[in-house]
RNA sequence: GGUUCCUUGGUCAAGCGGCUAAGACGUCGCCCUCUCACGGCGAAAACGGGAGUUCGAUUCUCCCAGGAACUACCA
């Protein structure tokens, strides 16, 4: 058996969807647990729909995602080139179009678009059309002329309207198509590009690809491919085609969505290895009970046959719970650099911000959630007095009036101004008085923060702001909250 | 409309003829605790329906229902 090359073959039309992403994913996982080769080749073979500057975040994408193609247009091996406008000018795909005529199994097609429209059929609200096989009964001479008279034309694959076509997928099985529901579909378009379909079954049998990966949408038009392989008497690659991963309303995920692309997700505050991780999970499980899989224990452990057929939904809240666990398992020095950034939105003073960040690491899911969290180191926020009032420690406001009154003089008595300090502080006078610790730092908490909820405790909260903002915190809950 | 595919808890999913039908997220409870979170423990929650095949079907076959994808000179 020869070596696996698998290839990602994406289009340059914008932000990496996560639909591709997971393709391009799997199809590094085959190649690479086979200690295979991947490569990545540029489909840009639809000048309209081509954007500005996709390919570098194609190219981007795969740097950050760590799918490092081993061949490619950076980096060509032996079969470039690996853009397909560069191919076309080669000649490559006409030529092979030409073969197929020659056959008998393609033909040129000079239908107008006029007469293309009038084959156009609404059915359910929406348009269908299957094309006629006008042309195909064009005589030699007549291809000829209308060739020399240079008339647009465009190459349709002839398939024939009676039989079957089938074909195999890893995945799915057998699948059988009867050829009258197969459309001619074009290969070659009217500017001379080449369409998807055809250039993908030229450059994967070229480029020597043996493993075919990608989406469930495509599933349909693979009949088409076998054909074409058949008729040029190319062995028929491994078909692979990944279930499809849906928004929560069982929909093909798509840009409405808000999380359909890879740089959305980052945008958003995720980590890149976590959205891998998590898009790994969609539509294909380990044998244990593990989840959590950096890249390369991913290659060790993905064996295709375990992808699954049904479609997945995109799970946010999973997504969430995944990034949080791999934000709490980074590097320090590497969660700071994307946390600090987070944290000066709202603090501008100076404070510790490395510690702020410490205490928000194990309670963030994304890094946008510190904004909330932190803001009130900062500026003491308006609050409710009804926040002195705590069940649990029996505390109400009139308790927390004395608890903060007693305090006063004895913090701003105090020098030693760090969280054990402070604590000691606050359990030595509870001890006093004959109360539960929580019974005194529940006020002082309300007080330095003005917050039900924070990320740390009351003394490591008053370290970060220091005795003067404490102490001014403590006076205005006297004076404003508890009077 | 046609074709193709899919159908285990709300979600991701194990299961590949015999099980009290894993596990994870989420939800809820308890513990830990200077609030919350982390961590620990626990609970509720599923085989779409109907026929077969079989001693026995979540697992095999067929039908139905539901969902999805495709049906472009887009990929």
């Amino acid at each position: 058996m020869s070596e696996v090359k698998t290839r990602f073959a994406p289009s340059p039309t914008g932000r990496m969807h996560v639909g591709n992403l997971r393709t391009a994913l799997y199809s590094y996982l085959i190649a690479k647990h086979a200690g295979g080769k991947f490569m990545l080749r540029i489909e840009d073979t639809d000048q309209n729909r081509e954007v500005e500057g996709a390919v570098d975040i194609i190219k981007r994408t795969m740097q950050e995602t760590g799918l490092i193609p081993d061949e490619g247009p950076d980096n060509p091996g032996t079969v470039g080139p690996y853009v397909q406008s560069e191919r076309v000018k080669a000649g490559i795909y006409m030529k092979y179009a030409k073969q197929l005529i020659e056959k008998g199994e393609a033909y040129y097609c000079f239908c107008t678009e006029e007469r293309l429209q009038s084959l156009h059929r609404v059915v359910d609200g929406k348009d269908i059309m299957m094309y006629d096989k006008h042309c195909l009964h064009l005589s030699r001479e007549e291809v000829e002329a209308n060739l020399k008279a240079g008339k647009p034309f465009v190459i349709r694959q002839n398939v024939p309207n009676e039989g079957t076509t089938k074909f195999e997928d890893e995945i799915y099985g057998t699948i059988e198509v009867p050829n009258s529901e197969l459309d001619d579909m074009i290969l070659i378009k009217s500017d001379g590009f080449p369409t998807y379909n055809f250039a993908n079954v030229v450059d994967d049998h070229l480029m020597g690809v043996t493993h075919v990966v990608r989406g469930n949408e495509y599933l349909s038009s693979a009949p088409k491919y076998n054909r074409l392989y058949n008729a040029f008497g190319w062995e028929v690659p491994v078909y692979v085609h990944c279930p499809l991963i849906t928004d929560e309303q069982h929909h093909k995920l798509s840009k409405r969505s808000g999380h359909s692309s890879f740089e959305d997700l980052i945008d958003q505050g995720f980590v890149e290895e976590a959205v891998v991780n998590y898009v790994a999970l969609l539509g294909w499980s380990p044998e244990g009970d593990r989840e959590i899989f950096s890249l390369p224990e991913l290659v060790e452990n993905f064996d295709y046959h375990h992808i699954s057929k049904s479609p997945a939904v995109f799970d946010m809240k999973k997504m969430r719970w995944m990034n949080g666990e791999y934000i709490k398992a980074m590097d320090f020095d590497r969660y700071l650099e994307r946390a600090l950034p987070e944290i000066r939105k709202v603090v501008k003073k100076d404070l510790n911000l490395t510690k702020i960040a410490e205490m928000v690491k194990t309670r963030i899911e994304i890094f946008p959630d510190i904004d909330d969290m932190v803001d009130f180191f900062e500026e003491l926020p308006d609050y409710d007095g009804s926040l002195y009032q705590n069940k649990k420690w029996k505390v109400t406001p009139e308790k927390s009036k004395k608890v903060l009154s007693d305090l006063l003089p004895v913090l701003s008595a105090q020098e030693d101004w760090t969280n054990d300090a402070l604590y000691a502080v606050l359990k030595e006078y509870s001890q006093a008085e004959g109360v539960k610790p929580g019974f005194t730092i529940w006020p002082v908490r309300i007080a330095v923060s003005g917050k039900q909820v924070t990320p740390a405790g009351a003394t490591e909260i008053m370290e970060v702001i220091g005795k003067e903002e404490s102490l001014s915190r403590i006076r205005i809950a006297l004076e404003k909250y508890l009077n």
